[in-house]
DNA sequence: CATTAGTTCAATAATAGCGAAGAAATGGGA
DNA sequence: TCCCATTTCTTCGCTATTATTGAACTAATG
């Protein structure tokens, strides 16, 4: 029972922004999507493993599209998040949202 | 500019653990404490090991208690969370909330 | 000096991250 | 028409940082 083991903060980020681009979550839009919301650069390199670990863990499926007639067009690998990843999700923001809300201190902007 | 670098998933809960337990923040009830909120068993050993990474990083510091007159009353190792820890707490919690509330489908329990 | 509570150590696995190389497509000029 | 420069996207190799465990060590008391 080794699936105990808890999303990291970036895998975690990875699949929100996959559940949120939805039809379209392959490897560029996704790590634009994480640069948005951190603030820093994120190589694509760091997507595509952390997308590979994801995917060995069953978290996400991916199948690759068919190539699209423009410059570059090469078939793209589309992911999803599967069941069980959007359990790890739910999971992990339970308990996030929890510990949170022991934190008046926290409640407010801090100055 | 390296510090944009992000609290590990582990990080995080150490933190939040340290701040809810304030005078009482040291090494074996933070190890409680993060195992209530995982199920799973947390080594001391692992706690440890992520305290001295944050301190390297001046998100807690480290204070050495008095002993207490009992047994196995050895001088406890106080923590406390920094303001740019707490600063970092804020940040990440409000990153991951901005997600969060992208995504409806997560709003009530998964089923 | 056995026991208890607490901390440190050593070693390994897993995650995060980067930059460059590779692959597959189109568009344009000789 | 044939190359080939360019574009978009994926894979690879490598390094750094985080996570984790189990066992050893320390300092106190009964």
């Amino acid at each position: 029972m080794t699936d105990r083991s808890y999303l990291g903060e970036f895998e975690l980020m990875i699949l929100l922004a996959v559940l949120h681009l939805g039809d379209e979550a392959y490897g560029v839009p996704i790590s634009r999507e994480l640069e948005r919301h951190r603030d820093r650069d994120v190589s694509v390199g760091s997507v595509y493993a952390a997308l590979e670990r994801l995917e060995a863990k069953s978290l996400v499926t991916s199948t690759l599209g068919d190539p699209t007639p423009e410059r570059g067009g090469k078939a793209k690998r589309y992911f999803r998040v599967t069941k069980e990843g959007l359990r790890q999700v739910s999971e992990t923001r339970r308990i996030l949202t929890r510990l949170w809300k022991q934190l008046p201190e926290l409640k407010g902007e801090p100055s």
